[in-house]
DNA sequence: CGTCGGCTTGATAGCACTCAATGAGTGTGG
DNA sequence: CCACACTCATTGAGTGCTATCAAGCCGACG
């Protein structure tokens, strides 16, 4: 759901920010200046096709999206889950041809940001434009993240690694509650995010909830000991850098 | 080895980037000026601990270095293998705190820019805070396909989408020949990127040796048949974004 | 020539996959 | 109102890729 306020279009992404750093007036406004009419965009639709040559970057406004890469045999790799404030093709601004897809996972909302009114906001806002570099550049921690999960860490580490990274970045931009958030995601979702089969998703979810750590019912996660979850993920909240310091 | 020239600190980053596009005279002077002294740093050794709050960003100019982070059993994920011409924690500049470590693969030679002189250079040069934003965009994408072959592909296919990759990255910046490489790295090291236990490597390497795909001995690597490689590893060189597409 | 790091090979074990079937929940239409 | 179809989650059985443990090989080097 959208919050309420003067500019709902962005106030998650503003959130996000200004947990980092200070976000001036005029810098709101130059953001709000580069972004379109909200569209929606129906559950398991493409927003980003893979090796699109996007002529604007999308911000995601409500709902969920994911990165993913398809495979020859049928397969897909989700490399990243995106939440409401998360631009979720930026890098095309620089990339120019995607490298993969970005599918809704959910009904969403998101709003365009052309790449020509994108370029001018570099030249005229060295700061905003540092704060946004910032954006892809935690978007690479997160796939380091991933990628130690994946390599490194048991099935049911880095399920709850997961658990631990979605419910810190909802929190940052205000979309969840204490200890609970809404994650409205079928196994199979979750399946082709941590590499596993839907079998396998399956028995770690119950693992998890039967060590009385979660409860996850009708798309909605509760965190029912976030010691032993964090624990279990080994996890470590500063690749997501949730502190503010000047940039 | 670093490239003679009239810039030989910054000859590989010029290379790369201007494959990318079009750097001025008057960039790679900005460039040169940011840069420091070249030091020296032996293989085995830590360029940038995992944790520290670095006040510079690092080139490096020969030699093989990794990004890294360590487990609590003692194991460690490499997350990406460097090579010259690659700013080893550029993202530092805006991350502030380091979400990993960068190791020094072999014996290396980098060169400092200190955060305060980079962040003066986003200040008057947006072109090149693009070009460099671009790098570091591209770090992203190479961990994207790292996730996909972890998650999604064989082993073999993981392993021979390494080489692709290292060699196309290694060709960008004038450091390999044709079809053939140096790539004085071990087999520890190749497990550790890999996410496999080092004698499954072994058996890795063996296998794509006896299909007469690849050679890999001294050191070196010989390509013998691209084709089939790139068929085994589904490689797709997109995300390196070899075009040149003014940004 | 002995030691050492790195690579290779063999044997065994285990985590996660695939195939398969069942159950629960939801929506549709006769 | 109920039969049916469909999606999603769960559970069982058997398989396989990769880990681990272990031993041996090889080249480099003092």
């Amino acid at each position: 759901m959208t919050k309420p306020g003067p500019q709902p279009k962005i106030a998650t992404l503003i959130d996000k920010l200004s947990q980092r750093d200070h976000v001036s007036p005029e810098e709101i406004e130059a953001l709000r200046d580069v972004l379109g009419t909200p569209q929606e965009v129906r559950g398991g639709v493409d927003i980003v096709k893979e090796h699109a040559h996007p002529q604007q970057s999308t911000l995601l406004i409500s709902g969920f999206s994911a990165r993913y890469s398809s495979l020859s045999d049928g397969g897909r790799q989700i490399t990243e889950i995106n939440v409401p404030g998360d631009f979720i093709d930026l890098h095309s601004l620089l990339m120019k041809q995607m490298d993969h897809g970005v599918v809704a996972l959910t009904d969403c909302v998101v709003a365009p940001a052309p790449h020509v009114k994108l370029i001018a906001l570099t030249e005229r806002h060295p700061h905003l434009t540092r704060l946004l570099w910032l954006d892809t550049i935690i978007d690479a921690a997160i796939h380091r993240q991933w990628l130690v999960a994946m390599g490194r860490r048991s099935g049911l580490g880095h399920l709850a690694h997961l658990i631990c990274e979605l419910y810190l970045r909802l929190q940052a931009v205000g979309q969840s509650g204490r200890l609970r958030f809404d994650l409205p995601l079928t196994q199979a979702v979750l399946a082709d995010a941590l590499g596993l089969s839907t079998v396998h998703v399956s028995r770690l979810v119950t693992e998890l909830r039967g060590e009385g750590v979660i409860n996850w019912s009708g798309g909605q996660v509760e965190i029912l000991d976030w010691h032993r979850l964090a624990e279990i993920a080994e996890f470590d909240a500063t690749y997501l850098r949730l502190q503010n310091e000047p940039v």
